[in-house]
DNA sequence: TCCGGTAAGATACTAGACGTATCTTACCGC
DNA sequence: GCGGTAAGATACGTCTAGTATCTTACCGGA
């Protein structure tokens, strides 16, 4: 199995590849190995035979089967612009927000959300509680700021547009609030594996958000 | 190392526990390994060798990590009583409910929650899909109903006490509404490893829920 | 055009954990 | 006291992680 036949790789006999060529092949490995036989399921050595080429090339790279698979989806799902939305309505934007959190994530199967997910959070904890433990805690937990940032950055762009409308009053919302849609669409994100249906992000919007939202409507 | 030293279990010599004597000692090797080493390192031979047996009297019982660590959870931290707290107002019963929730999660190591609720949600997931797939979708997915059920009959008895006071009109309130506590606190957890502090609970509760609540008041 | 460093690719190996199988022997109930 | 059952010991086979070593193709610089 040494020369030929080794999947639709093409390396032909004495071919040896290359920086950005080689890598790319490698990604694109974990990629399809990660569609076939999902996360938990995924080695380096089945990703090296696929390849065509040995764990060794890969471990050169990454460390591990988290950090092989973030690279694997980094290279084939580019992470969503931080464009802020605007469709002329709150309502119609946090939609927004929501949707672009959720796309691209319905040709995996849910073990590689959760593992994924998993891994990360376990990572980025352990991490977290080291630097917890060993900075005072005049900070917040990393993980929390890490996760959070980027949603509450959004939100607040978001509702900003808003109070421009006369929609809302933005320093009325707390941080809980701004970042509910989000934690919700990741907490069922996790339970499921799936990602929300545009029809559980209308119910979501529509029955928790926005009532807590228009409390803080201007008068 | 056959016969003395293994920990601080009593097993002189020749004698052989049986039944509920064994089990006990097995699942107390469990819980000691879990403080010990967390839950990702444990393993079927650490606890043998803890308990001073064999993995297959282990094997015999539990199938695999999950159930052994559930099973020494269950035995150590019975669950919460079903009994609905009844503390004579909405907001006190929710939190009380909460506060239920996160009770005795606290001599645990976060990867012990991360372990358990990933590989629960997993296991039932696995099996939720196979489900799902292979029955009609005429029914809601397993997992959440599993998760969810328990949480909806507590949330709708405190409710019905809230009705009674007039507190609030139940058949106003969206399911996902009522399950909201529990979901954003399973979420922390499962973010942070860490149960809510009581402040938390209570930031919460004031901040999300009740507002959402008390949109079905009745007038 | 050669030459030397770098990394690709092949292979082998250690270590740990899972899960299974087998065997002896203590205990328990009848 | 006898026989079935399960405890406890031990030994595997397998899989995967991760490391190490070695040869050799390629690339860039002189």
């Amino acid at each position: 199995m040494s020369s030929s036949d080794t999947e639709g790789v093409e390396k032909s006999g004495t071919h040896r590849r290359r920086g950005a060529t080689l890598e790319q092949a490698l990604l694109d490995a974990v990629w399809e190995e990660l569609k076939e036989v999902g996360y938990y399921n995924l080695t380096f050595d089945s990703v090296a035979a696929r390849a065509g080429t040995s764990k060794a090339v890969l471990y050169r790279r990454w460390a591990n089967r988290l950090e092989l698979t973030q690279a694997a989806m980094r290279a084939h799902r580019p992470l969503i612009s931080g464009k802020t939305p605007d469709t002329g309505s709150l309502r119609g934007d946090v939609i927004a927000l929501l949707e672009g959190m959720m796309m691209g994530m319905n040709d995996l199967q849910p073990d590689i959300v959760w593992g994924v997910i998993m891994d990360a959070i376990n990572d980025d904890a352990r991490r977290a509680y080291i630097r917890e433990t060993l900075m005072n805690d005049s900070q917040r937990a990393f993980l929390q700021r890490r996760i959070h940032e980027i949603n509450v950055a959004a939100m607040t762009a978001v509702l900003k547009q808003a109070e421009a409308r006369g929609e809302v009053t933005v320093n009325a919302v707390p941080l809980r609030v701004m970042t509910l849609p989000f934690d919700l669409a990741r907490y069922e994100l996790l339970l499921t594996g799936r990602p929300l249906t545009h029809e559980a992000i209308i119910e979501m919007v529509d029955e928790v958000f926005l009532p807590l939202i228009m409390r803080s409507k201007p008068q």
